[in-house]
DNA sequence: TCATGTGAAAGCCTTCACAGCG
DNA sequence: CGCTGTGAAGGCTTTCACATGA
Protein backbone atom coordinates (compact mmCIF):
# COMPACT_ATOMS: atom_id res chain seq x y z
CA UNK A 1 0.00 0.00 0.00
CA UNK A 2 3.06 2.57 1.33
CA UNK A 3 5.62 1.30 -0.51
CA UNK A 4 9.01 3.38 -0.24
CA UNK A 5 8.13 4.53 -3.91
CA UNK A 6 5.23 6.23 -2.83
CA UNK A 7 6.69 7.38 0.26
CA UNK A 8 9.82 8.46 -2.25
CA UNK A 9 7.26 10.76 -4.68
CA UNK A 10 5.12 11.87 -1.52
CA UNK A 11 8.83 13.41 -0.19
CA UNK A 12 8.98 15.10 -3.62
CA UNK A 13 5.54 16.42 -3.81
CA UNK A 14 5.85 17.80 -0.21
CA UNK A 15 9.03 19.91 -1.36
CA UNK A 16 7.38 20.56 -4.30
CA UNK A 17 4.47 21.83 -2.82
CA UNK A 18 6.34 23.73 0.32
CA UNK A 19 8.00 25.74 -2.55
CA UNK A 20 5.00 26.60 -4.51
CA UNK A 21 3.44 28.02 -1.32
CA UNK A 22 5.84 29.15 -0.32
CA UNK A 23 5.33 31.72 -3.89
CA UNK A 24 1.73 32.23 -3.42
CA UNK A 25 0.50 29.21 -4.56
CA UNK A 26 -2.34 28.04 -3.15
CA UNK A 27 -4.00 24.90 -5.79
CA UNK A 28 -2.31 22.65 -8.25
CA UNK A 29 -3.57 20.61 -10.61
CA UNK A 30 -2.43 17.03 -11.11
CA UNK A 31 -0.83 17.57 -14.37
CA UNK A 32 1.20 20.63 -13.04
CA UNK A 33 2.95 18.67 -9.67
CA UNK A 34 3.18 15.78 -11.76
CA UNK A 35 5.29 18.01 -14.29
CA UNK A 36 6.93 19.11 -11.81
CA UNK A 37 7.82 16.39 -10.24
CA UNK A 38 8.43 14.17 -13.69
CA UNK A 39 5.61 11.87 -12.67
CA UNK A 40 2.29 11.53 -14.76
CA UNK A 41 -0.56 12.92 -13.62
CA UNK A 42 -2.30 9.41 -13.09
CA UNK A 43 0.43 9.09 -11.16
CA UNK A 44 0.12 11.79 -8.69
CA UNK A 45 -4.03 11.39 -8.20
CA UNK A 46 -3.40 8.08 -7.33
CA UNK A 47 -1.11 8.80 -5.19
CA UNK A 48 -2.75 11.56 -3.60
CA UNK A 49 -6.19 8.74 -3.51
CA UNK A 50 -3.87 6.49 -1.52
CA UNK A 51 -3.17 8.50 1.02
CA UNK A 52 -6.74 9.80 1.29
CA UNK A 53 -6.92 13.38 0.28
CA UNK A 54 -9.54 14.99 -2.14
CA UNK A 55 -9.19 17.31 -4.66
CA UNK A 56 -11.92 18.93 -6.45
CA UNK A 57 -11.99 18.84 -10.30
CA UNK A 58 -12.81 22.80 -10.40
CA UNK A 59 -9.94 23.78 -8.32
CA UNK A 60 -7.73 20.78 -7.99
CA UNK A 61 -6.04 20.08 -4.87
CA UNK A 62 -5.45 23.20 -2.30
CA UNK A 63 -1.99 23.53 -1.84
CA UNK A 64 -1.94 23.44 2.07
CA UNK A 65 -4.03 20.85 2.89
CA UNK A 66 -2.17 18.09 0.59
CA UNK A 67 1.09 19.30 2.39
CA UNK A 68 -0.73 18.67 5.74
CA UNK A 69 -2.16 15.77 4.62
CA UNK A 70 1.73 14.67 3.35
CA UNK A 71 3.05 15.34 6.47
CA UNK A 72 0.53 13.28 8.07
CA UNK A 73 1.72 10.30 6.57
CA UNK A 74 5.60 11.13 6.64
CA UNK A 75 5.76 13.07 9.99
CA UNK A 76 5.34 12.18 13.67
CA UNK A 77 4.50 14.73 15.71
CA UNK A 78 7.65 14.55 17.91
CA UNK A 79 9.81 14.41 15.43
CA UNK A 80 12.50 11.48 14.81
CA UNK A 81 16.12 11.94 15.78
CA UNK A 82 18.95 10.58 13.35
CA UNK A 83 22.63 9.51 14.78
CA UNK A 84 25.16 10.42 11.92
CA UNK A 85 28.10 8.14 12.30
CA UNK A 86 30.87 9.24 10.45
CA UNK A 87 32.30 13.27 10.14
CA UNK A 88 34.12 13.03 7.35
CA UNK A 89 33.39 14.80 3.98
CA UNK A 90 29.86 12.97 3.33
CA UNK A 91 29.24 13.71 6.87
CA UNK A 92 29.72 16.97 6.71
CA UNK A 93 27.92 17.63 3.64
CA UNK A 94 24.80 15.66 5.10
CA UNK A 95 25.48 18.09 8.19
CA UNK A 96 25.52 21.20 6.35
CA UNK A 97 22.66 19.79 4.28
CA UNK A 98 19.86 18.84 7.34
CA UNK A 99 19.47 22.16 8.60
CA UNK A 100 15.81 24.10 7.65
CA UNK A 101 15.04 20.77 5.12
CA UNK A 102 12.68 18.78 7.52
CA UNK A 103 12.09 20.40 10.83
CA UNK A 104 10.69 16.57 11.77
CA UNK A 105 14.12 15.12 11.47
CA UNK A 106 17.27 15.88 13.01
CA UNK A 107 20.53 14.76 13.61
CA UNK A 108 20.49 14.93 17.26
CA UNK A 109 24.27 13.53 17.42
CA UNK A 110 27.35 13.09 15.03
CA UNK A 111 30.15 10.29 16.08
CA UNK A 112 33.65 9.85 14.97
CA UNK A 113 37.02 8.39 15.71
CA UNK A 114 38.51 11.94 15.20
CA UNK A 115 38.96 13.49 18.56
CA UNK A 116 39.78 16.94 16.95
CA UNK A 117 36.22 16.76 15.66
CA UNK A 118 34.85 15.79 18.87
CA UNK A 119 33.27 18.28 21.46
CA UNK A 120 32.84 20.12 18.87
CA UNK A 121 29.50 21.29 17.18
CA UNK A 122 29.54 21.54 13.04
CA UNK A 123 26.69 22.34 11.54
CA UNK A 124 24.30 23.23 14.82
CA UNK A 125 25.03 19.59 15.79
CA UNK A 126 27.26 17.98 18.64
CA UNK A 127 29.90 15.54 17.49
CA UNK A 128 30.69 13.19 19.82
CA UNK A 129 33.73 10.74 19.99
CA UNK A 130 32.81 6.98 18.72
CA UNK A 131 33.13 5.22 22.29
CA UNK A 132 30.04 7.34 23.30
CA UNK A 133 27.60 5.29 20.36
CA UNK A 134 26.06 3.33 22.40
CA UNK A 135 25.92 5.81 25.55
CA UNK A 136 24.64 8.67 23.72
CA UNK A 137 22.18 6.91 21.20
CA UNK A 138 20.28 5.59 24.24
CA UNK A 139 20.26 9.31 26.16
CA UNK A 140 19.01 10.83 23.37
CA UNK A 141 16.24 7.95 22.21
CA UNK A 142 17.52 7.82 18.27
CA UNK A 143 16.28 5.38 16.73
CA UNK A 144 17.67 6.12 13.18
CA UNK A 145 21.01 6.48 11.85
CA UNK A 146 23.13 7.68 8.93
CA UNK A 147 25.95 5.76 8.08
CA UNK A 148 28.88 7.55 6.63
CA UNK A 149 31.87 5.19 7.47
CA UNK A 150 34.71 3.46 5.20
CA UNK A 151 33.16 -0.09 4.10
CA UNK A 152 35.63 -1.75 6.62
CA UNK A 153 34.05 -0.70 9.42
CA UNK A 154 30.35 -0.33 8.20
CA UNK A 155 29.00 -3.60 9.40
CA UNK A 156 30.60 -3.11 12.93
CA UNK A 157 28.46 0.37 12.93
CA UNK A 158 25.31 -0.85 12.10
CA UNK A 159 25.72 -3.97 14.94
CA UNK A 160 26.69 -1.59 17.09
CA UNK A 161 23.80 0.74 16.53
CA UNK A 162 21.29 -2.36 16.16
CA UNK A 163 22.28 -3.14 19.66
CA UNK A 164 21.44 -0.13 20.96
CA UNK A 165 17.69 0.21 19.37
CA UNK A 166 18.18 2.01 16.15
CA UNK A 167 15.64 0.73 13.58
CA UNK A 168 16.60 2.48 10.78
CA UNK A 169 19.77 3.00 8.66
CA UNK A 170 20.82 5.28 5.81
CA UNK A 171 23.49 3.43 4.47
CA UNK A 172 26.57 5.10 2.22
CA UNK A 173 28.82 2.45 2.79
CA UNK A 174 29.05 -0.10 -0.51
CA UNK A 175 28.58 -2.92 1.06
CA UNK A 176 25.00 -4.81 1.85
CA UNK A 177 24.91 -4.39 5.96
CA UNK A 178 23.50 -7.68 7.71
CA UNK A 179 20.59 -6.57 10.05
CA UNK A 180 17.67 -7.93 11.92
CA UNK A 181 14.48 -8.47 10.03
CA UNK A 182 12.53 -5.29 11.57
CA UNK A 183 15.40 -2.89 10.35
CA UNK A 184 15.08 -1.17 7.55
CA UNK A 185 18.24 -0.02 5.36
CA UNK A 186 18.17 2.33 2.34
CA UNK A 187 21.49 2.09 0.63
CA UNK A 188 23.05 4.98 -1.02
CA UNK A 189 25.20 3.59 -3.55
CA UNK A 190 26.69 5.87 -5.30
CA UNK A 191 29.33 3.64 -7.43
CA UNK A 192 26.18 2.01 -8.62
CA UNK A 193 24.43 5.70 -9.30
CA UNK A 194 27.69 6.61 -11.32
CA UNK A 195 28.07 3.53 -13.57
CA UNK A 196 24.19 3.65 -14.52
CA UNK A 197 24.75 7.22 -15.61
CA UNK A 198 28.07 5.85 -17.55
CA UNK A 199 25.83 3.11 -18.95
CA UNK A 200 22.89 5.32 -20.21
CA UNK A 201 24.90 8.19 -21.56
CA UNK A 202 25.90 6.31 -23.76
CA UNK A 203 22.80 4.97 -24.98
CA UNK A 204 20.80 7.19 -27.45
CA UNK A 205 17.73 7.90 -25.94
CA UNK A 206 17.81 8.21 -21.92
CA UNK A 207 15.24 9.19 -19.32
CA UNK A 208 15.51 10.15 -15.47
CA UNK A 209 15.72 7.71 -13.11
CA UNK B 1 16.12 -5.46 -21.58
CA UNK B 2 18.96 -3.93 -19.69
CA UNK B 3 17.18 -1.17 -17.77
CA UNK B 4 18.55 0.70 -14.32
CA UNK B 5 17.84 -1.96 -12.51
CA UNK B 6 19.71 -4.70 -13.87
CA UNK B 7 22.35 -2.33 -14.08
CA UNK B 8 22.84 -1.26 -10.68
CA UNK B 9 22.40 -5.12 -9.74
CA UNK B 10 25.25 -5.95 -11.67
CA UNK B 11 27.97 -3.27 -10.63
CA UNK B 12 26.95 -4.54 -7.29
CA UNK B 13 27.57 -8.13 -8.53
CA UNK B 14 30.70 -6.84 -9.94
CA UNK B 15 31.88 -5.22 -6.74
CA UNK B 16 31.23 -8.62 -4.79
CA UNK B 17 32.84 -10.75 -7.51
CA UNK B 18 35.85 -8.46 -7.48
CA UNK B 19 36.28 -8.51 -3.76
CA UNK B 20 35.66 -13.21 -3.89
CA UNK B 21 37.95 -13.18 -6.52
CA UNK B 22 40.76 -10.80 -4.49
CA UNK B 23 40.33 -13.56 -1.70
CA UNK B 24 40.82 -16.42 -4.23
CA UNK B 25 37.58 -17.34 -4.90
CA UNK B 26 37.50 -19.07 -8.65
CA UNK B 27 33.48 -19.77 -8.51
CA UNK B 28 30.64 -19.04 -7.10
CA UNK B 29 26.97 -20.53 -7.38
CA UNK B 30 24.09 -18.30 -8.14
CA UNK B 31 22.67 -18.41 -4.03
CA UNK B 32 25.84 -17.53 -3.48
CA UNK B 33 26.11 -14.55 -5.04
CA UNK B 34 22.69 -14.13 -4.04
CA UNK B 35 23.13 -14.17 -0.41
CA UNK B 36 25.95 -11.85 -0.70
CA UNK B 37 24.05 -9.17 -2.76
CA UNK B 38 20.63 -9.81 -0.91
CA UNK B 39 19.02 -10.47 -4.17
CA UNK B 40 17.30 -14.04 -5.11
CA UNK B 41 19.26 -16.81 -6.48
CA UNK B 42 16.56 -16.86 -9.75
CA UNK B 43 17.01 -12.76 -10.00
CA UNK B 44 21.14 -13.44 -10.44
CA UNK B 45 20.84 -16.48 -12.74
CA UNK B 46 18.60 -14.05 -14.80
CA UNK B 47 20.27 -11.14 -15.22
CA UNK B 48 23.78 -13.38 -16.12
CA UNK B 49 21.39 -14.67 -18.09
CA UNK B 50 20.17 -11.55 -19.77
CA UNK B 51 24.11 -10.58 -20.32
CA UNK B 52 24.79 -13.50 -22.37
CA UNK B 53 27.32 -15.48 -19.78
CA UNK B 54 26.94 -19.20 -18.88
CA UNK B 55 28.03 -21.13 -15.81
CA UNK B 56 27.93 -25.14 -15.09
CA UNK B 57 25.24 -26.67 -13.23
CA UNK B 58 28.51 -28.32 -11.89
CA UNK B 59 30.73 -25.87 -10.72
CA UNK B 60 27.96 -22.54 -10.68
CA UNK B 61 29.95 -19.70 -12.50
CA UNK B 62 33.58 -18.53 -12.43
CA UNK B 63 34.32 -15.31 -11.00
CA UNK B 64 36.75 -13.99 -13.27
CA UNK B 65 35.04 -14.94 -16.63
CA UNK B 66 31.42 -13.17 -15.13
CA UNK B 67 33.80 -9.84 -13.93
CA UNK B 68 34.97 -9.82 -17.49
CA UNK B 69 31.52 -10.41 -19.13
CA UNK B 70 29.60 -7.75 -16.65
CA UNK B 71 32.37 -5.39 -17.59
CA UNK B 72 32.09 -5.68 -21.31
CA UNK B 73 28.59 -4.53 -20.22
CA UNK B 74 29.36 -1.46 -18.38
CA UNK B 75 32.54 -0.31 -18.99
CA UNK B 76 33.94 0.57 -22.59
CA UNK B 77 37.44 -0.09 -23.70
CA UNK B 78 38.72 3.79 -23.25
CA UNK B 79 36.74 4.27 -20.07
CA UNK B 80 34.78 7.81 -19.58
CA UNK B 81 35.36 10.66 -18.17
CA UNK B 82 32.86 12.45 -15.50
CA UNK B 83 33.75 16.53 -14.59
CA UNK B 84 32.79 17.10 -10.84
CA UNK B 85 30.62 20.38 -10.56
CA UNK B 86 30.99 21.51 -6.60
CA UNK B 87 33.43 20.94 -4.99
CA UNK B 88 32.30 21.52 -1.40
CA UNK B 89 31.80 18.64 1.62
CA UNK B 90 30.00 16.38 -1.08
CA UNK B 91 32.12 16.89 -4.10
CA UNK B 92 35.06 16.44 -2.30
CA UNK B 93 33.71 13.58 -0.65
CA UNK B 94 32.95 11.79 -4.21
CA UNK B 95 36.32 12.92 -5.13
CA UNK B 96 38.00 11.18 -2.02
CA UNK B 97 35.77 7.94 -2.87
CA UNK B 98 36.59 7.45 -6.47
CA UNK B 99 40.33 6.26 -6.76
CA UNK B 100 40.44 2.86 -7.03
CA UNK B 101 36.74 1.82 -7.17
CA UNK B 102 36.29 1.96 -11.11
CA UNK B 103 39.20 2.36 -13.11
CA UNK B 104 37.05 2.63 -16.32
CA UNK B 105 35.68 5.87 -14.71
CA UNK B 106 37.53 9.06 -13.62
CA UNK B 107 36.89 12.88 -12.75
CA UNK B 108 38.65 14.39 -15.39
CA UNK B 109 37.89 17.82 -14.05
CA UNK B 110 36.17 19.43 -10.87
CA UNK B 111 34.90 22.84 -11.19
CA UNK B 112 34.16 25.51 -8.53
CA UNK B 113 33.43 29.24 -8.07
CA UNK B 114 35.37 29.51 -5.07
CA UNK B 115 38.55 30.72 -6.51
CA UNK B 116 41.02 29.39 -3.30
CA UNK B 117 39.85 26.09 -4.66
CA UNK B 118 40.84 25.97 -8.45
CA UNK B 119 44.31 25.59 -9.42
CA UNK B 120 44.83 22.84 -6.84
CA UNK B 121 44.73 19.07 -7.35
CA UNK B 122 42.68 17.44 -4.70
CA UNK B 123 42.28 13.50 -4.44
CA UNK B 124 43.97 13.58 -8.02
CA UNK B 125 42.11 15.76 -9.62
CA UNK B 126 42.26 19.14 -10.75
CA UNK B 127 40.31 21.77 -9.81
CA UNK B 128 38.57 24.86 -12.21
CA UNK B 129 36.85 27.60 -11.93
CA UNK B 130 33.36 27.47 -12.82
CA UNK B 131 34.21 29.77 -15.80
CA UNK B 132 36.81 26.97 -17.29
CA UNK B 133 33.69 24.66 -17.64
CA UNK B 134 32.95 25.15 -21.15
CA UNK B 135 36.23 25.24 -22.21
CA UNK B 136 37.84 22.14 -19.90
CA UNK B 137 34.90 19.74 -20.90
CA UNK B 138 35.19 20.30 -24.83
CA UNK B 139 39.20 19.78 -24.66
CA UNK B 140 38.97 16.96 -22.23
CA UNK B 141 35.79 15.31 -24.16
CA UNK B 142 33.93 15.06 -20.89
CA UNK B 143 30.93 13.16 -21.38
CA UNK B 144 29.05 12.88 -18.27
CA UNK B 145 28.74 14.88 -14.69
CA UNK B 146 28.34 14.42 -11.43
CA UNK B 147 26.48 18.01 -10.22
CA UNK B 148 26.67 18.67 -6.65
CA UNK B 149 26.00 21.87 -6.31
CA UNK B 150 23.19 24.32 -4.60
CA UNK B 151 19.68 23.60 -6.09
CA UNK B 152 19.26 27.09 -6.78
CA UNK B 153 22.30 27.00 -9.35
CA UNK B 154 21.66 23.25 -10.51
CA UNK B 155 19.53 24.15 -13.43
CA UNK B 156 22.17 26.86 -14.75
CA UNK B 157 24.94 24.40 -14.88
CA UNK B 158 22.59 21.56 -15.72
CA UNK B 159 22.17 23.63 -18.77
CA UNK B 160 25.84 24.83 -19.59
CA UNK B 161 26.88 21.06 -19.34
CA UNK B 162 24.12 19.87 -21.87
CA UNK B 163 25.12 22.69 -24.06
CA UNK B 164 28.98 21.55 -24.36
CA UNK B 165 27.50 18.18 -24.94
CA UNK B 166 27.44 16.41 -21.57
CA UNK B 167 24.52 13.04 -22.08
CA UNK B 168 24.20 11.81 -18.71
CA UNK B 169 24.42 13.46 -15.30
CA UNK B 170 24.32 12.29 -11.64
CA UNK B 171 22.46 15.05 -10.00
CA UNK B 172 22.84 15.40 -6.21
CA UNK B 173 21.07 18.86 -5.85
CA UNK B 174 16.95 18.51 -4.53
CA UNK B 175 15.86 19.61 -8.26
CA UNK B 176 14.26 17.96 -10.90
CA UNK B 177 16.66 18.96 -13.83
CA UNK B 178 15.04 19.60 -17.14
CA UNK B 179 16.78 18.29 -19.88
CA UNK B 180 16.49 17.24 -23.75
CA UNK B 181 15.46 13.76 -23.61
CA UNK B 182 18.44 12.13 -24.64
CA UNK B 183 20.35 13.05 -21.51
CA UNK B 184 20.23 10.79 -18.85
CA UNK B 185 19.53 11.97 -15.49
CA UNK B 186 20.32 9.88 -11.88
CA UNK B 187 19.02 11.96 -9.24
CA UNK B 188 20.41 11.10 -5.32
CA UNK B 189 17.73 12.28 -3.04
CA UNK B 190 18.66 12.39 0.71
CA UNK B 191 15.79 14.05 2.29
CA UNK B 192 14.05 10.99 0.42
CA UNK B 193 15.81 8.72 1.51
CA UNK B 194 16.12 9.91 4.85
CA UNK B 195 12.47 10.47 5.12
CA UNK B 196 12.02 6.76 3.35
CA UNK B 197 14.11 5.18 6.54
CA UNK B 198 11.85 7.57 9.02
CA UNK B 199 8.92 6.05 7.95
CA UNK B 200 9.71 2.65 7.95
CA UNK B 201 12.01 2.85 10.79
CA UNK B 202 8.53 3.35 12.65
CA UNK B 203 6.90 0.29 10.72
CA UNK B 204 7.41 -2.79 12.46
CA UNK B 205 8.70 -5.15 10.04
CA UNK B 206 11.12 -3.84 7.09
CA UNK B 207 13.32 -4.64 4.73
CA UNK B 208 16.27 -3.74 2.27
CA UNK B 209 15.22 -1.13 -0.62
C1' DT C 1 -14.77 21.77 -21.28
C1' DC C 2 -11.44 20.25 -18.09
C1' DA C 3 -10.54 18.35 -13.78
C1' DT C 4 -10.75 14.45 -10.20
C1' DG C 5 -11.43 9.54 -8.62
C1' DT C 6 -10.97 5.00 -9.85
C1' DG C 7 -11.98 0.15 -11.87
C1' DA C 8 -9.79 -2.27 -15.16
C1' DA C 9 -6.04 -3.10 -18.34
C1' DA C 10 -1.47 -3.13 -19.41
C1' DG C 11 3.23 -3.45 -18.60
C1' DC C 12 7.11 -4.62 -16.04
C1' DC C 13 9.85 -7.19 -12.95
C1' DT C 14 10.49 -10.98 -10.03
C1' DT C 15 9.81 -15.54 -8.68
C1' DC C 16 8.39 -20.22 -9.47
C1' DA C 17 9.26 -24.53 -10.93
C1' DC C 18 11.13 -27.85 -13.64
C1' DA C 19 13.79 -29.87 -17.68
C1' DG C 20 18.31 -31.05 -18.49
C1' DC C 21 22.76 -32.24 -17.29
C1' DG C 22 27.23 -33.36 -14.92
C1' DC D 1 21.53 -35.01 -6.07
C1' DG D 2 22.21 -29.88 -6.79
C1' DC D 3 22.87 -26.50 -10.04
C1' DT D 4 21.96 -23.76 -14.30
C1' DG D 5 18.81 -21.92 -17.89
C1' DT D 6 14.39 -20.51 -18.83
C1' DG D 7 9.19 -20.61 -20.09
C1' DA D 8 5.42 -19.51 -17.59
C1' DA D 9 3.10 -17.64 -13.68
C1' DG D 10 2.54 -14.31 -10.38
C1' DG D 11 2.62 -9.89 -8.26
C1' DC D 12 3.37 -5.20 -8.27
C1' DT D 13 3.15 -0.45 -10.42
C1' DT D 14 1.76 2.36 -13.68
C1' DT D 15 -1.27 3.91 -17.05
C1' DC D 16 -5.61 4.04 -19.44
C1' DA D 17 -9.97 5.61 -19.95
C1' DC D 18 -14.16 7.07 -18.52
C1' DA D 19 -17.99 8.21 -15.16
C1' DT D 20 -18.93 12.10 -12.64
C1' DG D 21 -19.28 16.83 -11.45
C1' DA D 22 -18.52 22.04 -11.64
Amino acid sequence: MLNGRIIGRLSTYRRLLTIASASGTARVYSHELAKMSGCTAAQVRRDIMTIGYQGSPAKGYEVAGLISKISEVLDTPEGQNFALVGVGHLGQAIMAYFPGRSPHLKIAAAFDTDSDKCGRVLHGCRCYHIDQLERTVRDERIAMAIVAVPAIVAQDIADRLVAVGVRGILNFAPVRLRTPADTYVENVDITESLEKVAFFARSETSASK
